[in-house]
DNA sequence: GCGAAGCTCGGGAAATTTTCCCAACGAAGC
DNA sequence: GCTTCGTTGGGAAAATTTCCCGAGCTTCGC
């Protein structure tokens, strides 16, 4: 209900870099009518932020340290269900990206659009729309071509199981002692996970496990 | 030696991000003896920039994909001695500054800094001078202070940019052609890391490298 | 009850990679 | 000048990966 009636659009600025906040405020309010009224480098102070500027778009980086932005999102959301935050990040994982979503973001973009994708977002999200940049959703689009909600769910229980435990830096013999079966099935089941989801490396498979929520760190 | 005698100092800004690179232009433009005269979002980009734009500066966020500013830095050292690269990245860990001075770097400045303090070190660069941001400047004492570094004191440059490529998810064939190098040099390479870092798989490699601030996700 | 479908478990064999050891070169240090 | 160290790769045996295949077990629908 706040929302400055004065004209144009008030930015909060979510992000933990001082320069790069320094950057966007200058390229976002180089467009007349956008008014950055508040920073915050944190989860908790845009939280604070918000509630004392009531602004009408919150664009925020959500990889920062500590808690992450889909905590400050969701504390927002909370408290102001009419608050449009609009996701700026460097990732467009398809999992960042629905949890973002799912924790009551308005928009998506991400940094490796120019400029102008960033601005028309805002006034979309303004606008009370929601928003997307084309390359997150053409994540979004490929992922949800797969039958299945997440690559795990083309997987059984014991490759589940297997990846899990490579991801967490098992050995072939150690997974193979552990599950009590002979280190030709791990080995087995290491490529068939591998030709399932695609990936092509250990690294990958990781990075895949950390995703999908299956390992942390 | 071209160094535009026009006035002021003429800047090549790498980064990634074409917002960020936006961003970055207007605060250093605003300046008034700052000139950004070019920009890359790639390794192989920056080269070519600075071959035909031979600026004052060259101001670069090393965590790029594929080949790394690593490279791109060696490359313009190795072609003019004299160039000034001053690099501007997200993260500090000791071994990353390091490896960066090593490749031929002028300064190192985080982006959690004031823009005021990335100005000044420019402002250093320029003059030839070497330039440190005070939270780098503290890790490196910190590290300097413990005879026990991080993990990756044990590895030489190459070491930790292939570490940083195995650890992105990139195949030996890929890091070889980002580096060009044989894939059998990778391959020792591979093994060498694992066997100094005393890790036994690859997905421990992976949770190694992100410890260390080498990639994240 | 019976066949199709889908996991789970492993053998086999060729292709690749990993694992070590070694050599050569240049740069840095003593 | 000599040694050390990082970088680059060859070689060759050992190990792993990559596919393809079959067999046992369950589940499911008909």
């Amino acid at each position: 209900m706040p929302a400055s009636q004065t004209s144009g659009i008030s930015i909060l600025l979510v992000d933990d870099h001082p320069v790069v906040r320094q950057g966007y405020r200058r390229v976002l309010e180089h467009q007349g009518d956008f008014r950055v009224v508040a920073e915050a480098d944190n989860a908790a102070d845009a939280y604070r932020a918000y509630k004392s500027h009531a602004p009408d778009v919150v664009v925020m980086d959500i990889s920062m340290p500590g808690a992450s932005g889909l905590e400050a999102i969701r504390n927002i959301r909370q408290r102001s269900a009419g608050a449009r935050v609009l996701v700026f990040s460097m990732h467009s994982e398809a999992a960042l990206v629905k949890a973002a979503f799912g924790a009551g973001a308005s928009g998506y973009v991400t940094k490796s659009n120019e400029p102008t994708v960033l601005i028309a977002a805002i006034r979309s999200v303004a606008r009370g729309e929601h928003a997307m940049s084309d390359d997150v959703a053409h994540v979004l689009a490929m992922e949800s071509l797969t039958p299945s909600g997440s690559v795990l769910d083309q997987l059984g229980e014991r490759e589940i199981e297997i990846l899990r435990q490579l991801a967490a830096g098992s050995t072939t013999e150690q997974i193979a002692v552990n599950l009590n079966l002979s280190m030709k099935t791990v080995q087995n089941y290491h490529y068939l996970i591998k030709t399932k989801t695609g990936m092509r490396t250990d690294a990958q498979l990781v990075r895949l496990a950390v995703e999908c929520g299956l390992t942390s760190l």
